[in-house]
Parts: structure tokens; sequence; C-alpha cells
DNA sequence: TTAAATGTTGACCAATTGGTCAACATACGA
DNA sequence: TCGTATGTTGACCAATTGGTCAACATTTAA
């Protein structure tokens, strides 16, 4: 009972589908004011007012792509579990948010355009969906802590703590690049080591 | 014998730091596309064609802006003293750096947009200048390894994960304040307190 | 096969953009 | 005081922008 019930044909599945992939690579490249809609639709390889046609509005798109990316972004959170061992899942999650800032590094760079932004699509978003995932998850740190498995700490830096860190390759890549020797595969292998050692060395009461 | 030797006057000098620091204000809310001349001479009370009277071209105005912006944001790197305890000196640069993330926000936030973009105009100065100071602190790291007063890691990556976990309560802020409860004093008191005794423990043999 | 629904685009529009320029205003050293 | 260097701006320009639309092309269900 979300949106009206419209039947999508197939040419717009593929078409919205190709311009959305497009248009991410375009928005992180450029900016959101620096992406044009010319340059979404080249990228897509059909004409500007044919992307018109299936959105709107240049925001319409920039929505989609938000969102499209949202879920995958998040994923790797939902699967932090009370119940098993802190040091084993921080590692975990650690390691997996790492490998989405490889593999994923423009939904990465993407969200940090929005945020910087001043997240003007993203807030509402920000405020209720992954506020309640972020305080679910701090009170699964919460029980660890009790239990007395980690350090005492406000649970939400942690995570501020890890997705900075992890995001940072990403996000800053040509920072990195200009400062680290070596191929990319050696960086992250690297960066892994070095960030659950250290952070959970940090952790260990 | 770097540039020409031309006498700036005292209009020049007023009006030219008024318009980068009013620059830095539209830089930072609108991205380097969304930052219009216009926009700036706004912020600057002056008419755009003063403005590019003063700066031939927008471009010429950012780089302006990042150049005055620079020698502020790198100046706690500096100090980090190889004769000094590295946990003190490491506290104290965790300290400066999200003392800076608070209070030169702006800063923080240009660099990441130049960045994300990709550095165009910052790519020479991150793989000359940076890239020299950085070798020099990471050889005071490494000389604190030596010595066993640290744990064994590729120094590098120490200083990514300090600046990017300071860098994110400027960076990320309509992201940490939708996730936190508590004014803007207290969740910096707090994240002082984790990130030094995290990144400290962490580092600790 | 056919006709209606869907898809596609070039041409176009008004608004905004970075940047120029001639004309005018002010500051300042002699 | 005065003349030149410096400062200031409205008017203007060409290019680019997001978005519209009418005309044409293709798909699809009957």
């Amino acid at each position: 009972m979300a949106t009206a019930p419209k039947k999508r044909t197939r040419i717009q599945v593929e078409n919205e589908a190709s311009i959305v992939a497009s248009a991410l690579d375009v928005f992180v490249e450029f900016g959101y004011s620096g992406a044009t809609v010319d340059r979404i639709a080249a990228a897509a390889g059909m004409s500007k007012a044919n992307v018109l046609y299936y959105f709107g509005r240049k925001e319409d798109i920039y929505i989609a792509v938000l969102e499209r990316t949202l879920t995958e972004w998040l994923d790797p959170l939902q699967s932090l579990d009370v119940d098993g061992d802190p040091q084993r899942e921080l590692a975990n999650y650690i390691r997996a948010k790492l490998r989405m800032s490889r593999h994923a590094s423009h939904a990465s760079r993407l969200f940090a355009n929005e945020i910087l932004r001043g997240a003007p699509i993203f807030k509402s978003y920000l405020e209720n969906e992954l506020r309640t995932l972020v305080d679910a998850k701090c009170a699964v740190i919460t029980e660890w802590i009790k239990q007395g498995k980690l350090v005492p700490i406000k649970p939400v830096h942690l995570l501020f703590l890890i997705w900075s860190s992890t995001q940072h390759y990403a996000d800053f890549a040509p920072q990195v690049q200009a400062l680290h020797d070596g191929d990319e595969g050696t960086l992250y292998k690297e960066a892994e080591e070095f960030l659950v050692t250290v952070i959970l060395r940090g952790l260990q009461p």
C-alpha cells in the first residue's frame, strides 16, 4: 500500500536501471550541481529528453540513485549479533565495511557528498530508519560492555570510528594513494590488519 | 623569488580577504559547481564584477581559498616530536585534530569536497609537500615502534585513522547530530575521551 | 494486421552561468 | 589641489542549464 501499483514495462525497468547506474557515476564524479542531465544521458547512451521522460526532474534521478544505493550500503550493520563474540563480530563488521569501501566506493562517495551538502534528501532517513537501526546496534554493544567483554565506551562513537576509518579509504582515495606506496590489494590488506588490530585491542577490557 | 613583488594596496588586501572568507562559506555550502560567483559576491557584500576584478576566474577564488586554509589545517601534524612520549604526543595530536574539526569545520569540509572531486587542484600538493611531511612523521612513528613503545603497525594507516576519525565529526556533522543526543560540547568531550582511549590502548605494546 | 500505448528525440525556451567592458567613482601621492 | 592609479558596477554576452513539447518511432496486446 506504499505506492500506486503501476505496472512497469520491460523497457521501463531496463532504462530506469541504466539511467540510475550511469547517474551514480556522474553524481560521484561531478557532485550534485556539477552533474548535468545531459552528462547522465550521455553516460546512459540516450537523449536528455528521454532521461527526463523517465525521471521528471534531475532531483528525482538523484533520489532514485540514493535509494538504490542505500540498502546495499547499510547491510553489514544489520548482522551485528548480540549472541556472538564481540571481538569476532566487530572484526567481521570492520572487514565487511572495508570490503565495501573497496568494491562499492562510488556508493561511499555518493553518501559522503550528500552528507557534506547538509543531507538535504537524506536527513529524514538519518533521523528515522538509520537512527532506529543504530539505536538497536548500540544496545547490542552496551550489552557486551555490561557483560564485561568490552571496555566501557559510548557505543555510537565506536560506530563513528568504524565508519570513518573504513570509508576513508574510499572517500579520500586520491589522498590515500598519494601517501601510500604499493598496489590497491596491499593497501587494503594492510588497512584490514591495522584497523582490526588497533580497534579490537583498544576495546579489550 | 616566488612571485612578482607587486605592492598590494590596503583596499586590495581588505577586499581579497573578504572575498576569500566569504567564498569559503559558499564553496562549503554549495560545492564547487554549486558555488556561483554571484553568491560569493553577495556574501562578501559587493558586486560580481568587482569580485572578478580581484580574481579573474572563479577557479582562482577557489585556489586562493584552498591555499589560505591549508597552512592552518596541516599545522598540528608538524608538532609530532620524536623525543616526546608517544602516548602523550599522539594524544595531543588527536585532541588538536578534534579541536580543529570542531572550530575549523569549514576547512575540513572544504578539503573533503576537494578530495572527493578527485583533488584536481590539490593533487600536486598531496604528492609533494604533504607527502614529504607525512614521510617525516611516519619515520617518527617507526622510531617509536623500534624503541618498543608502540605496537608494530604501518604508520601511514595510523595517520589515516586519526585523520578520518577526527574529521568525521566535521565532515559528517548532519549524520553525527542525527544519531547523537546532547549538545555539541558533550559530543566533542565524549569523542575526545573515546578516541584517545581506544586508539592509545590499541597501540600499546 | 492494426491501433492504442509506450518510447524517443530534435528543436526550443527561459533562467542562470562565468566572464567582459566601458563608464563612472574614489583614493592617494605629488 | 589635482591628476593619475585604483576601485566599482550596470549592462551586456555567449554558453550552459533544467525542463517542455510536438512530432515521430516502436512495442505490444487483441
